[in-house]
DNA sequence: CGAATAGTGTCTCTTAGACACTATGTC
DNA sequence: GACATAGTGTCTAAGAGACACTATTCG
């Protein structure tokens, strides 16, 4: 067997939601080196005793102040270039879907920490510290790709949310615009995507509409298609 | 920042294969504690300049012999629980698809290496060391999945394959019966999956049939579907 | 010739997507 | 009433799956 090898191990955050109907992602401004002032995805260290998902909740915990929060959190992969890093850190990611919650707190590593657009972030190769950008484009990828065949999207919805408001997550995930009558049919007929919870409302204006909740299918027969 | 972790960092392969219609994973004889005895997947650790990828290919290599084979690898998931390995280890899995090849060589770590039918290793939870069961379903799985839209299949074959010996990689892989006719159908009308190479072969008996190789595209339009 | 495998045609059912239309609220 | 949003109906095209049929080899 090989000598042990010196390599930290860590974890980075992909944490999205959706606010004014356009896809976010949760940045911190670092505190300390290396990329000390640059932006970058929340994330820290693992613990000798703590599990990989314990972590990415104790980091989304320490970082964003979120709590009670409702969220889905999920592993996304691991980059373990040996340049990526000046430290030797290898970085196992997480992506968690929130919905739209209040400010994020700065966090105790972080100077601060708030929601960035993801389609500009996305635009420009060099805004992230780290490996950050491939990191987040494999986080927004994944979560476009989950909302196919999975009923995530509610992830980023209130317990009880509309159909129409279904769509807009979809719409800002996708980054296009989806036909309301269409979707509305598709949902609908999907079994155990949604259930009526009875209630109406009519934030939106115009005929109330009826207001769901998450339903028990874990994957979508059909599924949704990406346009 | 908290203190350095001291944890190790390893990588496992989930090597797959299709020999006689069935899906096979690659297995080792563990020749060093823990676990000695025991059969697991092969795997060793990252070493301090190496890349993860680089990593998997390097125990790939070692620990069975394969030189010079086309072999398609991508990373699977990383697995992290404290308890997992006494040593606290935490694994970085890969996922291997290559196609028949010769017997594995027994490499330099481990006692032997032999290929082991996939659906009898998935029936016992306790036939594999450490986590292992665990990791192999989830590569089973990634493979599955990615079969549907993917020309990934195509990694299971020689250069040179009938559109029978595909539909029989789909089979071996989802441990289903197919339709001979309506798959023939689908593969030929999905763009870029497999081109004609102008020969045929006759190694089935009957009307020959004709060479295809791997397509250009990279995603299937439409998926194949699983039954 | 028969047996075996390769490959095509055709039918039915389901679904995607376009979009006309009806329903029910507020102003 | 006008307007806005919710929700349904209908049409067309495409694909999935069942399965009859034709094609081409070997022995």
């Amino acid at each position: 067997m090989p000598k042990p090898t010196k390599i930290l191990v860590a974890t980075d955050l992909v944490v999205l939601t959706v606010r004014n109907e356009r896809l976010h992602v949760l940045t911190v401004d670092r505190g300390v080196e290396p990329f000390r002032g640059h932006t970058a995805l929340p994330g820290g260290l693992v613990l000798p005793n703590e599990d990989l998902l314990d972590t990415a909740e104790r980091e989304l915990a320490e970082e964003t102040g979120l709590s009670g929060v409702r969220v889905h959190l999920e592993q996304l992969a691991s980059y373990g270039h040996p340049d990526r890093d000046p430290r030797r850190v290898i970085s196992i990611a997480y992506l968690a879907l929130i919905p739209d919650a209040a400010d994020p707190t700065a966090g105790s590593d972080a100077a601060g920490a708030e929601w960035a657009p993801v389609i500009e972030l996305l635009d420009h190769q060099d805004r992230l510290a780290f490996d950050h950008h491939r990191i987040l484009t494999d986080g927004v990828e994944r979560a476009r790709a989950k909302l196919e065949y999975s009923p995530l999207a509610t992830a980023f919805c209130s317990d009880e949310f509309t159909i129409a408001e279904l769509r807009q997550v979809y719409e800002a995930v996708w980054n296009a615009g989806i036909d309301p009558r269409n979707f509305h049919r598709k949902v609908s007929k999907t079994p155990g995507f949604v259930v009526e919870t009875g209630g109406t409302t009519t934030r939106q204006g115009g005929r109330p509409a009826k207001l769901y909740r998450k339903g028990p299918a874990e994957l979508l027969h059909p599924p949704m298609l990406r346009p």
